[in-house]
DNA sequence: GTGGTCTAGACCACC
DNA sequence: GTGGTCTAGACCACG
């Protein structure tokens, strides 16, 4: 089973600290449903070229928040999660990444129009990467 | 001379880092102006409660950055900034949070609108802090 | 992994510095290829008999100017550089190091045969001290 | 007496370094002969827009060198000096100069055709600076 | 094992 | 007084 993550490897983030934060979001998004079996350790550090050490660091991570299960011999399964803790997580790291935006922007007295100006031209950056033309 | 930075202690964002961000604040948006004569490494780590080394490193990476001078004896001063340089200077750290914060929104399948209505609330609590009421 | 680096212990120049200048010629002249682990600075400090926070401030100031990429828990290695930065790099010092020659020439009047001249000389000087003959 | 000598703010060279090699040079060149009666320290130290401690451990270092004599209450001289010595003196800091750059360009690989390119780059754009069209 | 941060103290050089 | 270098040790984070 594949997993859509992407690693950057000149980012000063920690390895294990991307990974969390992109499968937490597959969970909380619904891309990867309740249930859902997720790779093995082995499997997932195979596929990303990372220590297997990385990956379990990344499971434990995410069973202590409540987003998997790990059953003996059985594998790691996304768990059910309530409703309303599933929204308040879906939008936690991105208040929090929101926050520390404008605090970098207030910094360098950013008026709020140009932050407004600023995220669309993000926006638009990051579709044309998305969309190379419609191949 | 009184330089305002606030430190957050439970932060996990290093010391050094916060120190150079807010400074290099400071400068790229002309609140202090080239030329200016700079705390000494002493002044500034006592103001700030921390080592002098710590203070030390603060200086010399933004030396590396070119956007301070030092001269032994002498002291720091804030470096002349070519106008275009300046501008790439202000705006580089407020993009790079705003990409990140994009990203961060995209993975969990945020709408342009929802982002904007973050962007929003966000902008509108720090308001709040600044301008706590007339209490 | 050995590194060929020599300290001069008598000269005034600091010690980080003559690692900084000779491991940056390393790399810029591609003696050191890109993606090369170097040593960790714990080896490098045993090899070259200096502290650790000496050899730290080296691979710390070399990728500050982009020649180097440190990874936690990985090691240090060399960046992958844009052939025109490259050259740019190789040069810079050569070239500062020359006109810090020629300012010295002139300024006691010497004639420009005479810095030809004295460039011969010092170059085949520096030719016998690397072959001895057959000594 | 106004001496030319250029002070440059930018570089790392400490400033009675700076002022006592070029007036070193400017009296082993013959530009001053011997007897020639120097400023007073309080002169050259306005004129050079620095302190007087700056200038004081000028003419001592140079006085030290036997480059000039120092009489009490009558002001700074500049020696006489041995014909052989003042040779000496004329091409030691060139010959240094030329050392330290040709060891620059070895470490980079250079050959000895590309150093003597650079050095009549070097050479032409110092000859540019000076004849600024022929005014 | 790796690098990163923060602290300390001693000594030197410059102005 | 200023900054600069080199040393040390302790503790943390990453893989």
């Amino acid at each position: 089973m594949w997993i859509p993550i992407q690693i950057n490897e000149t980012s000063a983030e920690p390895l294990y600290h991307q990974i969390t934060v992109q499968l937490r979001a597959l969970i909380v998004s619904r891309q990867l449903a309740a249930g859902t079996l997720l790779p093995s350790i082995r499997e997932l550090a195979q596929q990303l070229k990372c220590s297997i050490i990385t990956i379990r660091r990344v499971y434990q991570d995410l069973e202590a928040q409540g987003l998997l299960r790990t059953r003996q011999g059985m594998g790691t399964y996304v768990a059910e999660v309530d409703e309303d803790d599933r929204d308040r997580h879906r939008f936690e790291a991105v208040v929090t990444a929101f926050e520390a935006a404008v605090d970098a922007a207030l910094r360098v007295q950013c008026t709020t129009a140009e932050m407004e100006k600023i995220l669309q031209q993000v926006i638009a950056k990051r579709n044309e990467q998305k969309k190379p033309g419609g191949s």
